[in-house]
RNA sequence: UGGGGUGUAGCCAAGCGGUAAGGCAGCGGCCUUUGGAGCCGCCAUUCGGAGGUUCGAAUCCUCCCGCCCCAGCCA
């Protein structure tokens, strides 16, 4: 058996299976369906991998569609959006770039088709009467009164719906199938509407539009696709499905469903995302708190770092949440690969060698990526004066501190070693603006001939040599795993996490940054993966994303620490 | 109290009648010019529960329980 290779999962088995029965001549075709009504997210990415993973792997192949039967919520901003995060992401629908909208004529047709065959009629009942003869979950539903209307009489008025001659909401298409069917979507489901609104594809052109149920498994037939694959929800709706395919006579797809994916501290329905965007809580669907791709992409996600994940977390039929931390873990995983190393002080202190000459300037070779001795090295520059890390110096150092502190010694990377002596403080606040160290001359490169141990290696930048920046700290953007689980009367923007965004404006970078691309990632040493905003960085002033941070290993002791003092 | 699904570790997830894979998280240790990375080890005598069939059950049968979805002219 091959020990390597994608997981298995259900949906393999069914493929393979039919693959072993020859149905559908060997042929694997799937699609990815999106309707064009807002911004992809990772959820979506678990499906297009899906989709496009199988197709691959089977020597298939999956078309991109767009489910464009809803004039009223969808835009062509939507469909550019879509197209440009399913390609980012990695995958080629080549020239079988399909909309449901491409179908409308034929889809018309099948409908006449069913009218003719007395399995559809117009039905004239309203919006509120048809509730109402629907039943309920445990009572049976009652026929329509026109449910019987002649065959001559619902062609004819169905074609006048089309030609414009009612206004909307007035008369409906339904599937005559069942009003005491205990699975409420067989209960005559409505099959076209009437809605006078203008289309981003097909303009005025029509005035009547088809429902889902009947447009996507049509569509899915006229494209030859096998395996029509769609989340939990509609497993309900998969009599219907089929039905219509029965009715019709057409090429018959497998509707096959499995659980989307759910992500800790964050929600993944577009609508909630929609409200987030348009109600002002985020800057909009690429901000870096959202998990929607163009957000992701922006925060310094990798196309490879998502496809790994949606690839580990399998494909199941369970309602599932997958924890945040298995993204982050394969962002760094990918990242500690190939980022490059780089120095940057976020929240600056002064440092002042007093034993190195006051003009004096040198140039140290720095590693790029010790993962990955092909990407080189690099000059910095070392000088008397120089930034480390705020939170890297405590004037009463905890237990198993091994940073700076008043007297010890502690190498700075690539650089020399150091020994801190005074402390400066400010007057009135006694806030620490300055220290001021002496240097080993011999620890050039941050070593020495007589191997003493330094356990400490700060990141630092020359003052005078480096690049002020801004920096903005992401967290998770709800304080709560399950913002979605709320109780009645509130509302899951209350778990809105109101530190989910940090924007530290002092921050120093080294200069071997000043030409960094918008979206170019970096490992800030000792801090985590950043990647240059490509919104709103420009020439004078770089603007980093935190995209993930590196495990912190001190916080975790501190935090040990603090427990058992307790 | 209708119908459709689903329960394996904190979170995912394999398993398909032969005696519980793997990943994430967590916890120890080693190593380290990133307290990063890496490496080593630990982490389910038991699969929602109870019965039953069988030499043998997470896998088959029965009953029970929990959770999710469905009453749009949304998708």
């Amino acid at each position: 058996m091959a020990d390597s290779g994608p997981p298995p999962n259900f949906i393999r088995d069914i493929i393979e299976k039919d693959l072993k029965d020859n149905k559908n001549e060997g042929r694997v075709h799937t699609r990815f369906p999106p309707e064009p009504n807002g911004y992809l997210h990772i959820g979506h990415a678990k499906s297009i991998c899906l989709n496009f993973g199988l197709a691959a792997e089977y020597r298939g192949l999956c078309n991109l569609r767009f489910d464009d039967t809803n004039p009223s919520k969808e835009e062509v901003e939507y469909v550019e959006s879509i197209k440009y995060d399913v390609r980012w992401l990695g995958f080629d629908w080549e020239n079988r770039e399909y909309y449901a909208s491409d179908y409308f004529e034929q889809l018309y047709q099948y409908a006449i088709q069913l009218i003719k065959g007395g399995k559809a009629y117009v039905c004239s009942l309203s919006a509120d009467e048809i509730r109402e003869y629907r039943g309920t979950l445990t009572e049976p539903g009652k026929d329509s009164p026109y449910r019987e209307r002649s065959i001559e009489e619902s062609l004819d008025m169905f074609v006048c719906m089309r030609k414009g001659e009612f206004p909307d909401g007035s008369h409906v298409l339904r599937a005559k199938i069942d009003m005491a069917s205990p699975n409420l979507n067989m209960r005559d489901p409505v099959i076209y509407r009437i809605m006078k609104a203008s289309h981003h594809r097909t303009g005025d052109k029509w005035c009547i539009y088809p429902m889902y149920d009947f447009a996507h498994g049509l569509s899915d037939s006229i494209e030859g696709i096998t395996h029509s694959i769609c989340t939990l929800e509609f497993e309900d709706h998969r009599p219907l499905y089929d039905w219509f395919l029965d009715q019709l006579d057409v090429f018959h797809s497998q509707q096959i469903e499995f659980a989307r994916l759910n992500l800790g501290y964050t929600v993944m329905s577009k609508r909630k995302l929609l409200g987030l965007v348009e109600e002002g809580f985020m800057t909009g669907w690429d901000d870096p708190r959202m998990p929607t791709i163009s957000g992701l992409r922006r925060r310094g996600y990798t196309p490879e770092s998502i496809r790994d994940f949606c690839e580990r977390i399998g494909v199941a039929k369970k309602e599932s949440t997958v924890d945040i931390t298995l993204l982050e873990h394969c962002l760094r995983e990918d990242l500690n690969q190939r980022a490059p190393r780089v120095m940057a002080v976020l929240r600056p202190l002064r440092l002042v060698i007093d034993n190195y000459p006051e003009r004096k300037m040198e140039e140290l070779d720095a590693v790029n990526n010790p993962e990955d001795s092909s990407m080189g090295s690099r000059k910095i520059p070392f000088s008397r004066v120089l930034y480390i890390e705020r939170e890297d110096f405590r004037e009463i150092p905890p237990k198993k501190w091994f940073r700076l502190s008043p007297g010890s010694e502690v190498r700075l990377k690539h650089a020399y070693y150091i020994t801190c002596g005074d402390v400066v403080k400010e007057n009135q606040t006694g806030e620490i603006i300055e220290l001021h160290c002496t240097y080993d001359p011999e620890s050039r490169g941050g070593w020495t001939k007589d191997e003493r141990k330094v356990k400490g290696t700060l990141h630092w930048v020359s003052a005078a040599h480096s690049l002020k920046t801004e920096v903005r700290l992401y967290d998770h953007l709800f304080s709560k795993a399950d913002p979605d689980n709320v109780e009645e009367g509130s509302d899951f923007k209350t778990f809105l996490n109101p530190n989910s965004s940090e924007t530290l404006t002092s921050c120093r970078i080294e200069q071997s940054l000043k030409n960094a691309k918008p979206g170019s990632r970096y490992q800030f040493m000792r801090q985590g993966y950043f990647c240059v905003d490509s919104v709103d960085s420009s020439h004078d002033t770089l603007v980093f994303n935190r995209t993930a941070t590196l495990r912190d290993t001190w916080a975790k002791i501190e935090k040990a620490q603090k427990k058992t003092e307790k």
